[in-house]
DNA sequence: GCTCTACGCTGTACCGGTTAAGGGCGGTCG
DNA sequence: CGACCGCCCTTAACCGGTACAGCGTAGAGC
């Protein structure tokens, strides 16, 4: 290993013949520097290869220009075939890499994560933190906003905070409303559930959407509660159609347990969508792809996600651009299973 | 926004009537501290909830106990449906838990990363950088090793770089050559493959197994390539059956250009595995899913992540636990496909 | 009772930047 | 021709920690 040592302010100067702080101001892109001196001194930031320091930077800037991204889930949760995360990563890196600040990301799944969040916004890594979906009514994002760190959330905080904290969602219950009226549309009469996690504001605005268009309609409700994983899925088409055999289609709040449900149905000898229609919630990729083709309610994951960063953006620039709560729409698809 | 005032360890230090340095070796857990000052020290530090401030302890240390990988290709591409990433992801995630260091994960898939990436690491923000399989023969991680930064790569450099850096990979040729002696075993003669992208050591040494092993056995090659998406295995196995209508089986260099191959089998009317049989490389989830469920060499992605990360952890710590070289196994994994 | 030693704490010089205040110098105006 | 002004640069004071040198104090030893 060389371990060369890198370069400092200092040296540059020296080199260029100036100051320290002449040195820093055309670093920085001053305009009060003559430009002989701005060329003398580029030519030695050049031949030394010199690069600031950020530590330094940020210990008198008080900023740090990276931004964080918490997954309130395990690394195993969040990169498993589910691809809600990714694309949420996916827009907030987007706009992210356009205002070129560097994203943190930070998987927070365990008991200890919320200490360790909390300590390393505190410690300064990072200018703002940005909630992807989370569990419950985490005071996290509240108790940072409170310490005067920008905070955005993905997802309706579930109780309101003293503190409001923006934030970016979507129309679940509009898009759910669609889903289910399209199956009444079609004659469908005993249409059941597979609902989200009652913890995340996704799992309950999901169902709080089937059991409103339900009312409506008069008909009977016959709920079963998921994960949002393939497996759960799976198991939890099976009770329903032990529960009720004669069900003729199903609403699930997400593709990946839809995908499970599917599975369930092949297995039970059902034809979809001739016995059972099924519609998801997500419009992943592999929905066009699955057999038959995936009826769903498509959400816009990536813009969330970019949402959220522009948001965020604003906050740390202290020129808000976005409003503080924003929820984006959702739309039906109809293919084959429904 | 409260923007409270973070404390210092000047504000401890006064409150806990003591001078800085004590304060510091408190926090830091020097054992010569007498217990009683340490209590009023530590009880301080709860009233102020003091939390160090990253930026300046850096400055100091010249260490910020995070370390960031590198996904050497777009977010779109990272978070496909592709499970690679995800999984190296993961091991990397919990060995780097486990010694309470930071992932900071970069994106670098567009043409000015490069600089970016440098920048970034020589400005101190990590104490050392990951690669994530690579393209090409990039020259980054030799000019980061140079400047004295701890690096590591996943797969083999395509080019021995004049500073060898540390790595580690998976035995490509060893567990094609298992599958295609599988293929071999089973009666097939006019085996097809689809390799990776020939850019990549992936792509290159799974197509040098195919290739050795077929000429062993005195038969003839049949080459499409494809860039490991399933999109590319798709056209290329339509290619191989246009080439070549009477093929009996294909070794596909990844599981997802194997489902796009399994796709294109099943549009041309073949059966999987009377006609033509299917062996993939990867080992992903849902390939036990697929239709039928997929026969096809397992790669330890998981371990690979937790070995690359425990070879930076013995780098920064300049006591090196796992040797510069690592060779993981690979094991053929027998389903219905072939 | 005094010295010596060891321990434990304090004082302070850094780390590498940014930025406000200050000063040199050439040009302009009265 | 001198005072003044404004432009640009330098000087130096921070930012919030760490770590080293040094000093006071208490206990041991004689």
């Amino acid at each position: 290993m060389v371990t060369r040592e890198r370069p400092t302010l200092e040296a540059v100067a020296r080199r260029a013949g100036v100051s320290r702080a002449t040195v820093s101001r055309v670093v920085n892109g001053s305009t009060t520097v003559a430009v002989g001196i701005r060329d003398a001194v580029n030519q030695a930031v050049e031949e030394l290869g010199y690069v600031p320091n950020q530590a330094a930077r940020s210990l008198v800037t008080q900023r740090t220009e990276s931004i964080a991204l918490i997954l309130p889930e395990t690394a195993n949760r969040v990169f498993s075939d589910d691809l809600f995360f990714p694309a949420v990563i996916r827009g907030v890196s987007m706009e992210l890499d356009a205002a070129d600040k560097q994203l943190v990301l930070m998987m927070a799944g365990s008991a200890a994560s919320h200490d360790r969040v909390e300590r390393y916004a505190m410690a300064g890594h990072v200018d703002g933190v940005m909630f992807a979906s989370m569990h419950g009514a985490d005071p996290l994002p509240g108790a940072l906003a409170r310490l005067g760190i920008p905070v955005v959330c993905s997802g309706r905080p579930m109780t309101p905070a003293e503190l409001p904290v923006p934030y970016v969602d979507v129309d679940h219950v509009g898009g759910v409303g669609k889903a289910v009226r399209h199956l009444l549309g079609t004659g469908r009469r005993r249409i059941a559930t597979i609902a989200g996690p009652q913890d995340m504001i996704a799992g309950i605005d999901r169902l709080t959407g089937y059991q409103d268009t339900l009312r409506e309609a008069g008909l009977a409700e016959h709920v079963a509660v998921g994960d949002f994983t393939r497996e759960s899925g799976l198991r939890a088409m099976r009770q329903l159609l032990a529960d009720d055999p004669a069900l003729d289609a199903v609403f699930v709040a997400s593709d990946m347990m839809a995908h499970g449900a599917l599975q369930a149905l092949k297995d039970a000898g059902r034809r979809v969508p001739e016995d059972v229609a099924v519609v998801g919630f997500d419009d992943f990729e592999i929905s066009r792809l699955s057999d038959p083709p995936l009826t769903t309610v498509r959400q816009p994951i990536v813009d969330m996600g970019r949402t959220m960063a522009r948001q965020m953006l604003g906050l740390v620039n202290e020129r808000p651009s976005e409003p503080d709560a924003v929820v984006l729409p959702t739309e039906l698809v109809v293919r084959a299973s429904a």
